[in-house]
DNA sequence: CAATATATTATACATTTGTAGATTTAATTC
DNA sequence: GAATTAAATCTACAAATGTATAATATATTG
């Protein structure tokens, strides 16, 4: 049910919870997710119903999954590996890359937002703010702002942003994202 | 569906409507969304359960019609009647109002947060933004910082403040509201 | 108050959901 | 490669979901 340590998994398992998964992603490029059943999603993924039941509950936790993975890819590109930075450059080049990593996922992630299915999209709010809180307690960060708590600093700052994502997210034709990045600028406030 | 002009229903739909909202707000306290059914919230709002679906798809519509109303209540008792502030304490004790409001129905936005039906919890953050943006939009805010687009800037705050609210929501034992309020002053760059 | 309109209830039905137990199939281990 | 282990399938079932239609009860209107 958590992608940690999935290489232990039986193949079959993998096979299994893979298949599910491209099914979902499929279906909700062509329907809002409330109106996929369980049927529906296991007719698609080739794969008998009570084998789904045995590894997740229900079609919520399933979403919950696939967008599990989609943190563990977000997590993995979008921090810059360049320490020298100011904190600055740094916050705001990874929001760069986290908003361009939406933009890959553009289509999927509207898919979730429009269908009422966004629940777990707050799993990726959660997700970027223990990164955000453990950026933000380094050093060079303390230094800059010490009255602030971090832990404070990055579930603000990662609402903040999810928020702007979701707005970009539904915004039709899509706005130019150098504009909404041109604006983030204005409220960091440190260097 | 909406609350919008609700006076113009029959006095049986208000009736009905608000047993079913009273009805599930007493069994949110009890156990959490996922387990409870369209047929509990009947049984306990003494309501055919036809009834209940000519007013509404599903239990989570339901979830949604309760939040709204709340969500006009917040609107109506949390802005600043005074117009003679400068913005940043407008802000600011907008911020402090809409936290004291959410303290108010702690245990009821609990209750949503906890049980995986926070979707529509962010119909309080979209109602939010379209408030902030609403007043960023005022020639006194505009004249503070006009290189910022109000509406990316309602979105980021608004994101911002519920992020805070729910992290603050699922704190436990509660956190107290003033060292998150005393943060938030940090994080508003205008005067 | 009577007539009308309509909301609620009652009943029935097809579908979906979630679970249990037995069987078959496939992966792992030695 | 055979033995073992465990996942996937099959079948069946009780409960919940969502909808349709007819009957009843209750607001509203004049």
């Amino acid at each position: 049910m958590n992608y940690q340590n999935e290489d232990h998994l039986d193949l079959r398992q993998k096979k299994t919870r893979r298949l599910l998964v491209e099914a979902l992603a499929q279906l909700l490029t062509e329907r809002p997710f409330q109106e996929l059943s369980v049927v529906d999603i296991c007719r698609r993924a080739m794969v008998h119903r009570t084998t789904f039941y045995a590894h997740f509950n229900d079609k919520q936790e399933l979403l919950h999954y696939l967008l599990e993975g989609l943190e563990q890819e977000c997590v993995a590109t979008c921090l810059p590996q360049d320490p020298d930075r100011s904190p600055r450059e740094y916050l705001l080049t990874a929001a760069q890359n986290v908003f361009q990593f939406f933009a890959q996922h553009r289509t999927l992630y509207r898919a979730c937002l429009n269908s009422g299915a966004d629940t777990r999209v707050q799993t990726l709010e959660a997700c970027a703010a223990g990164e955000l809180c453990r950026l933000l307690s380094e050093p060079r960060f303390r230094a800059v702002s010490p009255q602030v708590d971090p832990e404070v600093a990055a579930r603000f700052y990662a609402g903040a942003m999810l928020s702007l994502i979701r707005w970009w997210l539904s915004s039709e034709p899509p706005l130019p994202a150098s504009h909404l990045l041109a604006n983030l600028e204005q409220f960091i406030p440190i260097q």
